[in-house]
DNA sequence: GTCTATAGATCGATAGAC
DNA sequence: GTCTATCGATCTATAGAC
Protein backbone atom coordinates (compact mmCIF):
# COMPACT_ATOMS: atom_id res chain seq x y z
CA UNK A 1 0.00 0.00 0.00
CA UNK A 2 2.82 2.49 0.30
CA UNK A 3 3.84 3.95 -3.58
CA UNK A 4 2.86 7.53 -2.85
CA UNK A 5 -0.47 8.15 -3.41
CA UNK A 6 -0.09 11.20 -2.43
CA UNK A 7 3.28 12.66 -2.98
CA UNK A 8 4.50 16.32 -1.51
CA UNK A 9 3.81 18.51 -4.20
CA UNK A 10 -0.13 17.27 -5.01
CA UNK A 11 -0.08 17.76 -1.14
CA UNK A 12 1.36 21.52 -1.74
CA UNK A 13 -0.91 22.06 -4.89
CA UNK A 14 -4.07 21.03 -3.27
CA UNK A 15 -3.63 23.12 -0.44
CA UNK A 16 -2.38 26.34 -1.81
CA UNK A 17 -6.12 27.38 -2.78
CA UNK A 18 -7.20 26.59 0.48
CA UNK A 19 -4.93 28.56 2.35
CA UNK A 20 -5.06 31.36 -0.37
CA UNK A 21 -8.72 31.47 0.41
CA UNK A 22 -8.98 30.76 4.05
CA UNK A 23 -6.12 32.17 5.02
CA UNK A 24 -3.01 30.81 7.29
CA UNK A 25 -4.18 31.09 10.30
CA UNK A 26 -7.70 29.83 10.09
CA UNK A 27 -6.86 26.73 8.00
CA UNK A 28 -6.20 23.80 10.32
CA UNK A 29 -3.81 21.10 9.84
CA UNK A 30 -6.55 18.64 10.46
CA UNK A 31 -8.46 20.69 7.73
CA UNK A 32 -5.77 20.77 5.30
CA UNK A 33 -5.57 17.15 5.89
CA UNK A 34 -8.77 15.93 5.14
CA UNK A 35 -8.77 17.97 1.79
CA UNK A 36 -6.36 15.92 0.90
CA UNK A 37 -7.46 12.41 1.57
CA UNK A 38 -4.92 11.65 4.03
CA UNK A 39 -4.69 11.89 8.05
CA UNK A 40 -3.24 14.66 9.52
CA UNK A 41 0.26 12.52 10.97
CA UNK A 42 0.52 11.97 7.84
CA UNK A 43 1.20 15.75 7.10
CA UNK A 44 3.65 15.71 9.92
CA UNK A 45 5.60 13.35 7.96
CA UNK A 46 5.76 15.72 4.95
CA UNK A 47 6.19 19.01 7.44
CA UNK A 48 7.59 19.04 10.47
CA UNK A 49 5.35 21.28 11.67
CA UNK A 50 2.89 23.73 10.14
CA UNK A 51 5.09 26.98 10.04
CA UNK A 52 7.21 24.40 7.79
CA UNK A 53 4.45 23.83 6.16
CA UNK A 54 3.62 27.30 4.90
CA UNK A 55 6.91 28.09 4.05
CA UNK A 56 6.90 25.60 1.73
CA UNK A 57 3.79 26.88 0.09
CA UNK A 58 4.90 30.35 0.10
CA UNK A 59 8.39 28.96 -1.60
CA UNK A 60 6.17 26.93 -4.33
CA UNK A 61 4.34 29.99 -5.02
CA UNK A 62 7.36 32.32 -4.98
CA UNK A 63 8.90 30.22 -7.65
CA UNK A 64 5.92 29.36 -9.38
CA UNK A 65 5.56 32.78 -10.00
CA UNK A 66 9.28 33.98 -10.41
CA UNK A 67 10.02 31.32 -13.02
CA UNK A 68 7.28 32.39 -15.23
CA UNK A 69 7.55 35.38 -14.86
CA UNK A 70 11.26 35.58 -16.12
CA UNK A 71 10.29 33.02 -18.65
CA UNK A 72 8.15 35.51 -20.25
CA UNK A 73 10.46 38.56 -19.50
CA UNK A 74 13.25 37.67 -21.16
CA UNK A 75 12.17 35.71 -24.38
CA UNK A 76 14.47 37.69 -26.56
CA UNK A 77 12.12 36.61 -29.79
CA UNK A 78 8.86 38.10 -27.96
CA UNK A 79 8.03 41.73 -28.66
CA UNK A 80 7.18 43.43 -25.70
CA UNK A 81 3.33 44.22 -26.75
CA UNK A 82 3.39 39.39 -26.71
CA UNK A 83 5.12 40.12 -22.87
CA UNK A 84 2.12 41.80 -21.53
CA UNK A 85 -0.32 39.53 -23.01
CA UNK A 86 1.46 36.87 -21.22
CA UNK A 87 2.35 38.66 -18.27
CA UNK A 88 -1.65 39.51 -17.85
CA UNK A 89 -2.76 35.92 -17.69
CA UNK A 90 -0.15 34.73 -15.37
CA UNK A 91 -1.55 37.26 -12.98
CA UNK A 92 -4.73 36.01 -13.57
CA UNK A 93 -3.94 32.58 -12.69
CA UNK A 94 -1.98 33.88 -9.63
CA UNK A 95 -4.52 36.44 -8.19
CA UNK A 96 -7.78 34.47 -8.44
CA UNK A 97 -10.69 36.71 -8.21
CA UNK A 98 -12.69 34.15 -6.43
CA UNK A 99 -9.97 32.55 -4.22
CA UNK A 100 -8.64 34.79 -2.41
CA UNK A 101 -6.78 37.02 -4.36
CA UNK A 102 -2.94 36.75 -3.50
CA UNK A 103 -1.70 34.31 -1.18
CA UNK A 104 1.33 36.29 -0.35
CA UNK A 105 -0.44 39.65 0.31
CA UNK A 106 -3.04 37.68 2.44
CA UNK A 107 0.03 35.93 4.31
CA UNK A 108 1.71 38.91 5.18
CA UNK A 109 -1.19 41.07 6.61
CA UNK A 110 -2.36 38.04 8.30
CA UNK A 111 1.13 36.86 10.04
CA UNK A 112 3.58 40.08 9.85
CA UNK A 113 3.45 41.18 13.15
CA UNK A 114 3.01 38.66 15.07
CA UNK A 115 6.48 36.39 13.64
CA UNK A 116 8.54 37.43 10.80
CA UNK A 117 8.84 34.19 9.94
CA UNK A 118 7.28 34.20 6.52
CA UNK A 119 8.83 37.82 6.22
CA UNK A 120 11.59 36.40 3.66
CA UNK A 121 9.60 34.41 0.92
CA UNK A 122 6.92 37.16 0.67
CA UNK A 123 9.47 40.05 0.29
CA UNK A 124 11.00 37.77 -2.45
CA UNK A 125 7.98 37.54 -4.35
CA UNK A 126 7.30 41.47 -4.51
CA UNK A 127 11.12 42.28 -4.86
CA UNK A 128 10.86 40.06 -8.21
CA UNK A 129 7.60 41.27 -9.48
CA UNK A 130 8.63 44.88 -9.01
CA UNK A 131 11.94 43.64 -10.56
CA UNK A 132 10.44 41.86 -13.67
CA UNK A 133 7.88 45.04 -14.60
CA UNK A 134 11.01 47.13 -14.01
CA UNK A 135 13.36 45.35 -16.82
CA UNK A 136 10.27 45.28 -18.96
CA UNK A 137 9.38 49.28 -18.80
CA UNK A 138 12.64 49.70 -19.24
CA UNK A 139 12.22 49.29 -22.61
CA UNK A 140 10.20 52.53 -22.82
CA UNK A 141 11.76 54.16 -19.82
CA UNK A 142 14.89 55.13 -18.40
CA UNK A 143 15.70 52.84 -15.40
CA UNK A 144 14.89 55.00 -12.25
CA UNK A 145 11.83 56.39 -13.56
CA UNK A 146 10.98 52.40 -14.77
CA UNK A 147 11.78 51.00 -10.90
CA UNK A 148 9.32 54.39 -9.69
CA UNK A 149 6.74 52.68 -12.09
CA UNK A 150 7.50 49.20 -11.11
CA UNK A 151 6.47 49.80 -7.76
CA UNK A 152 3.17 51.90 -8.10
CA UNK A 153 1.88 48.97 -10.42
CA UNK A 154 2.03 46.59 -8.24
CA UNK A 155 0.80 48.69 -5.52
CA UNK A 156 -2.41 49.59 -7.69
CA UNK A 157 -2.44 45.66 -7.97
CA UNK A 158 -2.55 45.00 -5.16
CA UNK A 159 -4.63 47.51 -3.74
CA UNK A 160 -7.05 46.57 -6.54
CA UNK A 161 -6.66 42.84 -5.50
CA UNK A 162 -8.06 43.87 -1.89
CA UNK A 163 -11.10 45.90 -3.75
CA UNK A 164 -12.02 43.44 -6.00
CA UNK A 165 -12.55 41.36 -2.83
CA UNK A 166 -14.42 43.76 -0.68
CA UNK A 167 -16.61 44.54 -3.43
CA UNK A 168 -16.61 41.25 -5.03
CA UNK A 169 -15.93 43.03 -8.25
CA UNK A 170 -13.32 42.13 -10.32
CA UNK A 171 -12.79 45.69 -11.99
CA UNK A 172 -10.33 46.68 -9.96
CA UNK A 173 -7.82 44.57 -10.80
CA UNK A 174 -8.77 44.68 -14.00
CA UNK A 175 -8.52 48.80 -13.93
CA UNK A 176 -5.13 48.12 -12.46
CA UNK A 177 -3.61 46.02 -15.22
CA UNK A 178 -5.39 47.96 -18.18
CA UNK A 179 -3.17 50.91 -16.25
CA UNK A 180 -0.11 48.59 -16.27
CA UNK A 181 -0.50 47.87 -19.78
CA UNK A 182 -0.70 51.47 -21.04
CA UNK A 183 2.12 52.68 -19.08
CA UNK A 184 4.41 49.67 -20.38
CA UNK A 185 3.18 50.37 -23.75
CA UNK A 186 2.97 54.29 -23.91
CA UNK A 187 4.86 54.43 -27.08
CA UNK A 188 4.11 51.32 -28.69
CA UNK A 189 1.71 50.93 -31.40
CA UNK B 1 -22.71 49.73 42.32
CA UNK B 2 -19.30 48.72 40.67
CA UNK B 3 -18.58 52.09 38.89
CA UNK B 4 -17.29 51.32 35.50
CA UNK B 5 -13.68 51.20 35.95
CA UNK B 6 -13.18 50.21 32.39
CA UNK B 7 -16.01 51.38 30.40
CA UNK B 8 -17.03 50.12 26.95
CA UNK B 9 -15.78 53.09 25.02
CA UNK B 10 -12.29 52.29 26.57
CA UNK B 11 -12.01 48.73 25.78
CA UNK B 12 -12.69 49.69 22.49
CA UNK B 13 -10.24 52.20 22.42
CA UNK B 14 -7.63 49.92 23.64
CA UNK B 15 -7.96 46.64 22.04
CA UNK B 16 -8.43 48.71 18.13
CA UNK B 17 -4.54 48.95 18.15
CA UNK B 18 -4.26 45.25 19.16
CA UNK B 19 -6.34 43.67 16.34
CA UNK B 20 -5.43 46.09 14.31
CA UNK B 21 -1.04 44.45 14.79
CA UNK B 22 -2.15 40.94 15.18
CA UNK B 23 -5.35 40.60 13.93
CA UNK B 24 -9.06 39.45 14.61
CA UNK B 25 -7.88 35.49 14.34
CA UNK B 26 -5.18 35.56 16.65
CA UNK B 27 -6.10 37.78 19.12
CA UNK B 28 -8.07 36.09 21.77
CA UNK B 29 -10.12 36.93 24.13
CA UNK B 30 -8.00 36.26 26.90
CA UNK B 31 -5.57 38.25 25.32
CA UNK B 32 -8.02 41.19 24.73
CA UNK B 33 -9.28 41.27 27.67
CA UNK B 34 -5.77 40.64 30.03
CA UNK B 35 -4.71 44.09 28.29
CA UNK B 36 -7.36 45.56 29.04
CA UNK B 37 -7.54 44.55 32.81
CA UNK B 38 -10.53 42.49 33.28
CA UNK B 39 -12.10 39.35 33.34
CA UNK B 40 -12.00 37.90 30.42
CA UNK B 41 -16.02 37.06 31.70
CA UNK B 42 -16.67 41.08 32.06
CA UNK B 43 -15.91 41.06 28.20
CA UNK B 44 -18.78 38.87 27.34
CA UNK B 45 -21.19 41.21 29.48
CA UNK B 46 -20.36 43.98 27.56
CA UNK B 47 -20.34 41.69 24.31
CA UNK B 48 -21.97 38.46 23.27
CA UNK B 49 -19.23 37.05 21.44
CA UNK B 50 -16.08 37.36 19.88
CA UNK B 51 -18.15 38.05 16.03
CA UNK B 52 -20.39 41.01 18.04
CA UNK B 53 -16.64 42.45 19.17
CA UNK B 54 -15.00 42.46 16.02
CA UNK B 55 -18.36 43.88 14.19
CA UNK B 56 -18.44 47.04 16.80
CA UNK B 57 -14.75 47.63 16.56
CA UNK B 58 -15.26 48.21 13.24
CA UNK B 59 -18.12 50.11 13.63
CA UNK B 60 -16.27 51.94 16.15
CA UNK B 61 -13.11 52.74 13.42
CA UNK B 62 -15.93 53.01 10.72
CA UNK B 63 -17.96 55.93 12.39
CA UNK B 64 -14.40 57.79 13.10
CA UNK B 65 -13.08 57.88 9.93
CA UNK B 66 -16.35 59.10 8.15
CA UNK B 67 -17.06 61.49 10.90
CA UNK B 68 -13.51 63.27 10.32
CA UNK B 69 -13.86 62.65 7.16
CA UNK B 70 -16.76 64.46 6.03
CA UNK B 71 -16.17 66.96 8.82
CA UNK B 72 -12.95 67.79 6.72
CA UNK B 73 -14.71 67.86 3.04
CA UNK B 74 -17.84 69.38 3.94
CA UNK B 75 -16.19 72.30 5.59
CA UNK B 76 -17.49 75.14 3.62
CA UNK B 77 -14.99 77.76 4.77
CA UNK B 78 -11.95 75.68 4.20
CA UNK B 79 -9.60 75.95 0.97
CA UNK B 80 -9.03 72.84 -0.80
CA UNK B 81 -5.60 72.91 -0.27
CA UNK B 82 -6.51 72.98 3.98
CA UNK B 83 -8.80 69.74 3.28
CA UNK B 84 -6.10 68.34 1.65
CA UNK B 85 -3.64 68.60 4.66
CA UNK B 86 -6.22 67.31 6.95
CA UNK B 87 -7.06 64.24 4.99
CA UNK B 88 -3.43 63.34 5.42
CA UNK B 89 -3.28 64.34 8.72
CA UNK B 90 -6.47 62.19 9.20
CA UNK B 91 -4.84 58.91 7.23
CA UNK B 92 -1.70 59.11 9.68
CA UNK B 93 -3.77 58.48 12.40
CA UNK B 94 -6.02 55.42 10.99
CA UNK B 95 -3.07 53.52 9.06
CA UNK B 96 -0.45 53.54 11.64
CA UNK B 97 2.83 52.57 10.02
CA UNK B 98 3.92 50.71 12.26
CA UNK B 99 0.97 49.07 13.95
CA UNK B 100 -0.68 46.90 11.68
CA UNK B 101 -1.97 49.43 8.67
CA UNK B 102 -5.32 49.63 8.04
CA UNK B 103 -7.76 47.20 10.14
CA UNK B 104 -10.42 47.08 7.33
CA UNK B 105 -8.27 45.84 5.05
CA UNK B 106 -6.51 43.06 7.11
CA UNK B 107 -9.59 42.31 8.42
CA UNK B 108 -11.28 42.10 4.93
CA UNK B 109 -8.41 39.68 3.74
CA UNK B 110 -9.10 37.70 6.92
CA UNK B 111 -12.51 37.07 7.29
CA UNK B 112 -13.69 37.51 3.69
CA UNK B 113 -14.07 34.66 1.91
CA UNK B 114 -14.77 32.46 5.74
CA UNK B 115 -17.97 34.22 6.67
CA UNK B 116 -18.90 37.80 5.35
CA UNK B 117 -20.04 38.81 8.72
CA UNK B 118 -17.76 41.69 8.93
CA UNK B 119 -18.67 42.93 5.05
CA UNK B 120 -21.15 45.31 5.39
CA UNK B 121 -19.09 47.85 7.90
CA UNK B 122 -15.70 46.79 5.70
CA UNK B 123 -17.60 48.07 2.64
CA UNK B 124 -19.49 50.93 4.09
CA UNK B 125 -15.96 52.19 5.39
CA UNK B 126 -14.06 51.55 1.75
CA UNK B 127 -17.50 53.48 0.32
CA UNK B 128 -17.26 56.01 2.08
CA UNK B 129 -13.57 56.81 1.70
CA UNK B 130 -14.17 56.74 -2.09
CA UNK B 131 -16.89 59.08 -1.87
CA UNK B 132 -15.13 61.46 0.26
CA UNK B 133 -12.62 62.04 -1.95
CA UNK B 134 -14.87 62.13 -5.22
CA UNK B 135 -16.04 64.86 -4.12
CA UNK B 136 -12.96 66.65 -3.05
CA UNK B 137 -12.16 65.81 -6.74
CA UNK B 138 -15.27 67.32 -8.54
CA UNK B 139 -14.18 70.47 -7.29
CA UNK B 140 -11.19 69.97 -10.45
CA UNK B 141 -12.89 67.06 -12.60
CA UNK B 142 -16.16 66.07 -14.11
CA UNK B 143 -18.24 64.07 -11.58
CA UNK B 144 -17.61 60.52 -13.09
CA UNK B 145 -13.88 61.03 -13.95
CA UNK B 146 -13.55 62.30 -9.70
CA UNK B 147 -15.37 58.58 -9.17
CA UNK B 148 -13.05 57.04 -11.46
CA UNK B 149 -9.97 59.16 -9.57
CA UNK B 150 -11.31 58.47 -6.19
CA UNK B 151 -11.27 54.47 -6.56
CA UNK B 152 -7.94 54.76 -8.12
CA UNK B 153 -6.63 56.85 -5.27
CA UNK B 154 -8.14 54.60 -2.58
CA UNK B 155 -6.52 51.67 -4.59
CA UNK B 156 -3.10 53.10 -4.70
CA UNK B 157 -3.19 54.06 -0.98
CA UNK B 158 -4.25 50.56 0.20
CA UNK B 159 -1.63 48.85 -1.98
CA UNK B 160 1.01 51.50 -0.13
CA UNK B 161 -0.21 50.37 2.83
CA UNK B 162 0.19 46.54 2.08
CA UNK B 163 3.80 46.95 0.73
CA UNK B 164 4.79 49.29 3.32
CA UNK B 165 4.26 46.69 6.13
CA UNK B 166 6.17 43.99 3.57
CA UNK B 167 8.63 46.17 3.82
CA UNK B 168 8.98 48.09 6.97
CA UNK B 169 9.10 51.05 4.91
CA UNK B 170 6.45 53.76 4.90
CA UNK B 171 7.40 55.75 1.64
CA UNK B 172 5.22 53.46 -0.26
CA UNK B 173 2.36 55.12 1.84
CA UNK B 174 3.51 58.18 1.31
CA UNK B 175 4.15 57.90 -2.61
CA UNK B 176 0.47 56.90 -2.58
CA UNK B 177 -0.71 60.36 -0.47
CA UNK B 178 1.50 62.18 -2.24
CA UNK B 179 0.16 61.20 -6.26
CA UNK B 180 -3.43 61.67 -4.24
CA UNK B 181 -2.36 65.18 -3.43
CA UNK B 182 -0.61 65.95 -6.55
CA UNK B 183 -4.25 64.56 -8.26
CA UNK B 184 -6.72 66.42 -6.32
CA UNK B 185 -5.13 69.69 -6.60
CA UNK B 186 -3.71 69.27 -10.44
CA UNK B 187 -4.96 72.94 -11.14
CA UNK B 188 -4.68 74.64 -7.74
CA UNK B 189 -1.99 77.00 -6.72
C1' DG C 1 -13.37 29.18 37.54
C1' DT C 2 -15.08 25.58 34.55
C1' DC C 3 -16.95 23.63 30.44
C1' DT C 4 -16.23 21.66 25.75
C1' DA C 5 -14.23 21.70 21.33
C1' DT C 6 -10.40 21.83 18.67
C1' DA C 7 -5.78 23.26 17.70
C1' DG C 8 -0.94 21.57 16.86
C1' DA C 9 1.85 17.83 17.65
C1' DT C 10 3.72 12.90 18.75
C1' DC C 11 3.88 7.97 18.94
C1' DG C 12 3.41 3.33 17.81
C1' DA C 13 1.66 0.16 14.65
C1' DT C 14 0.89 -1.64 9.97
C1' DA C 15 0.69 -2.86 5.08
C1' DG C 16 2.98 -3.49 1.27
C1' DA C 17 7.50 -2.80 -2.01
C1' DC C 18 12.07 -4.21 -2.40
C1' DG D 1 13.39 -8.31 6.99
C1' DT D 2 13.90 -3.73 6.23
C1' DC D 3 12.27 0.57 4.33
C1' DT D 4 8.63 3.84 3.35
C1' DA D 5 4.13 5.66 3.23
C1' DT D 6 0.27 5.56 5.87
C1' DC D 7 -3.12 5.38 9.77
C1' DG D 8 -5.41 5.58 14.45
C1' DA D 9 -5.10 6.94 18.97
C1' DT D 10 -3.63 10.22 22.04
C1' DC D 11 -1.40 14.21 24.52
C1' DT D 12 -1.36 19.00 25.88
C1' DA D 13 -2.57 23.65 25.37
C1' DT D 14 -5.73 26.97 24.48
C1' DA D 15 -9.75 28.75 22.23
C1' DG D 16 -14.58 30.61 22.90
C1' DA D 17 -18.17 30.61 26.01
C1' DC D 18 -20.87 30.74 30.43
Amino acid sequence: MPKAKTSKEEVLNKIIPILRNRGVQNSSMSELSKACGIQKSHFYYYFSNKEELIKEVLATVYSYFNHNLFKIINNNSSPITDKVLKLKSLMSKIFKVSDGGCIMANTALETMHLNPTYKKEIQLFFTDFISGLQLLLETNYPSEESFDLAEQIVQDIEGGILLMQVYNDPKYLNNAVLRMEKIILKNQQ
